[in-house]
Parts: C-alpha cells; structure tokens; sequence
DNA sequence: GCCCGGGCATGACAGCTGTCACGGTGACGA
DNA sequence: TCGTCACCGTGACAGCTGTCATGCCCGGGC
C-alpha cells in the first residue's frame, strides 16, 4: 500500500496515533489493525483516561483514539483534556454504545470523530486519516438519532440523584450524600422518572444513561 | 516468526482459528492480532452466536475463539454446539466480564481456555496454541475468585423472576409472564435479595448478573 | 421591575415493596 | 416411610416510593 501525501503537506510522514482503551486485548489488537497500514504509527497505548494527556505530552500524536469508558477519566473528559493541552492534535472517539448522549458530549469536548465498535474494522484506518485531515467522522445513523433525540432535559440536581440511584442506594441514602432533605430527593426522583418516561428511578437512571445524559 | 511444529504432530500446518465477536472492529481487529502470527490462521469470522456452527463446519477450525455476548447465541451456548457438532474443535472463550459464573458455565459446555479482554495482547496468540494443545488456559486471579465465590444458589425460578425484574418490570407484570401470583413473586424476590446480599430486586438481579447466576 | 426556571423544602396521600408466618403438593433420596 | 427441598400460595404488616400541591429564594433574561 503506498503512502499517500498528509493533507497539511508534512510530506511522507505517517499518522501519528495514540490509542487509550482499558482493556489491554482490544488495545493491542486495535494497534496491530492500524500497524498494517503503512502511513499509520501507532506512538502510544493507555489503558487509563488520566494517562492520556501525560501520553501525548510525550509522544506528539496527530490523532488520538479513545474509548469513552475508562478508568481515571473517561474518553470524553480526556478528550477535552487532549484539546486543550494539544490544540494541533485531533480525537476520533471509538466506542461500544452508540449513544447519541455520548455523540454529543464528545463532540461537544472537541472531537472530531466518534466512531462505534460495530463498525468494520477496516474503516477504522480510514477515520483515522479522515480526522487527521479535519474531516468529520460520524456514524450516519448515530447522528440521525442524536437529532431526534434532542438535548439532555435533566437538570443537574436531577442528573446527581439519578447517578446514586443506578448504584442503588434509597432516598435516605441520597439525600445524606447530597445534602439534601428526603422530600427533595423524592421531588428530583419523580421529575427524572417522568422525563425519561418510565416508572421507577432504576429504570430512569437506565434510561438516561442510555441516552447519554448521565 | 519461525513456524513451531504442532503438538499433535501435523507438522507445518497453521492452527485454524474462527473468530466470533458481535463487534466487527473488535472482530477484526482480533483478526489482525491474530494474523501476525505465522503458525495461526484465522479461516472465518462470525458476529452471533448461532453463525458459529455452521461457519466452523464449513471452514474446519482446529480453535474457536467465542465472545459470550453475542445476538442469536451466547458464546456458551455456541461453546456447547461447537462442541457437540465438531468434538475435534477445541474452545477459548475471550471475553469483557471476567464474572465467575462466566467461567464455570463456559468450562461445564466444553470451553478449553477462558480469557478477559483485560489480558495483554501478546498472550491472545500463546493461549490460542494452548488451547490447540489441549491445556487450560484461566484467568488465575478468575479461578480463584471462582473457587470462593461457590455455585449459584439461587432456584430456577428466582433465576426467573430477577431476570424480568432486570426488565424493570413490576410484581404484577412478573406475575403475569411466569404465571404466578404476585404473593409467590415477592417471596421469590425477597428471597433472592436474601441470597445476594442485597436491599432490593433491581440490586439482586444486577449482582446476580455480575456474578453469573443469571 | 417582572417573569421564569432551578434549587430546595414541607406535608399529605395512595399504592408498592419486602418481610414474615404459615401451609399444601410433589419429587427425590435415605 | 420419612425428611428435605423447591414450587406455589395467602395474608398481615411496616416502611418505602412516587405523586402532587404548595411555597420560598436566587439568578438570569427581557
């Protein structure tokens, strides 16, 4: 495979990456998949999100692969963390969900593509040279859901009960960590289950993490 | 890379490897893993679970490397028909959640091998010759917790009613699908939140998830 | 200055959840 | 034959959940 010329004229040499995903197979796995292409050098692995800036610091990526879930700091947290540090280096977010949620944050955090773990593996050399050059990478049907879904209705408050709710714990427990009386808690139970439309607080903390809004 | 010789003596022949992962750049990137290597060659690639029989009788794998999670089939229900439709076809299980119940379920259906994907890359190909072997290839700190963690204690039938309860589903709609009274159901329940150490059904069923009961 | 929304709170209420006691039936093993 | 276990059921009860009404305070936008 011949090595085509970088967009910004930087002449014969390859795409720099750095790929940040937690689990160590799919990371080594995704670095030999783009090691196969000649104008692709993978220059750093991470299996943490807080490891991701240091990372790049060191080793000058153009492009940065991320996973969103991961330990540290997720991939979109490291995402705006990689654009501010490293305004010349671009994100390409590759995850399980598809969560238009998730598009919207991450795109909301600077990256340039996000891309989900469905997708044929042999794209994913072509997203990575797509978003070095500046070209916006999405999933079609991802984008065509984000839109209809619309933007996150829960409030902060709404969004901190629910969060503690996904881990279980009761009314009392939630309103000790917030701060919070019980009755109020309650009040930001019942507005969340309605807004994602359904009828316990488990399922709306579901739901809503479905959606990306947590 | 030098060709070992083969432990059963076939001599230069590669190890045939199918590959199973609903993923396709999880698959693929697996493939591509899995391909540097001179002595193993991947001879198909399936995304669900019920794909894997008739892909392997048609492509003849010494190994097949099976996610768990997967449409159409889990990966230990295609461990058990790879096992019964091609008794010679030996079985690594690959996947996210390193759950104990995972584990001993995959080795009751006839799995040789059961990794995470927390595992390096460089050891995918050495347990793939393994299992090729005939030897066991487990998670040591996954069959420790394993041993501790002791068998499901929980009956068919709590089984049953946590699985609806994951749904979010209510005492009455539970009691409809199993066709119980809502009296057995909440006995039910209270004694599965009894067995996982747990406050309510939502907790149980999701504990009992992680662990593998379900 | 007014209006609106979010955050926070109290209180009342209907219905649900989970626990517990008790009991019948059938299968299975000793 | 007996004991055990799983399955199934009823009923009572305490406490929790979710809804709803109502109200105050504060900050932002018009």
């Amino acid at each position: 495979m011949s090595a085509p010329s970088t967009p910004d004229g930087a002449g014969a040499g390859a795409i720099r990456v750095l790929l940040a995903d937690d689990q160590a197979l799919v990371r080594g796995a995704l670095a030999a998949l783009l090691a196969l292409e000649r104008d692709i050098e993978v220059v750093a692995e991470v299996g943490r999100g807080d490891e991701v800036v240091p990372a790049a610091q060191a080793s000058g990526p153009d492009v940065c692969v991320l996973d969103i879930e991961m330990p540290g700091a997720d991939g979109i947290e490291a995402t705006a963390a990689v654009r501010r540090a490293l305004p010349g280096c671009r994100v390409l977010v590759v995850t399980t969900f598809g969560r238009p949620g998730y598009l919207k944050r991450a795109l909301a955090a600077g990256a340039t593509g996000f891309v989900v773990k469905d997708t044929p593996a042999r794209q994913l050399a072509d997203a990575v040279r797509r978003v070095h050059a500046g070209l916006r990478v999405i999933d079609p049907a991802l984008a065509a859901s984000s839109l209809v879904e619309g933007d996150n209705p829960l409030t902060e408050r709404e969004q901190d009960v629910l969060r503690l709710a996904l881990t279980g714990a009761a009314v009392a427990d939630i309103a000790g960590g917030l701060h919070l009386s019980q009755g109020t808690v309650r009040n930001y139970l019942s507005s969340a289950i309605g807004k994602t439309g359904t009828t316990t607080r488990y399922e709306a903390a579901r739901v809503a993490q479905e959606r990306g809004w947590l």
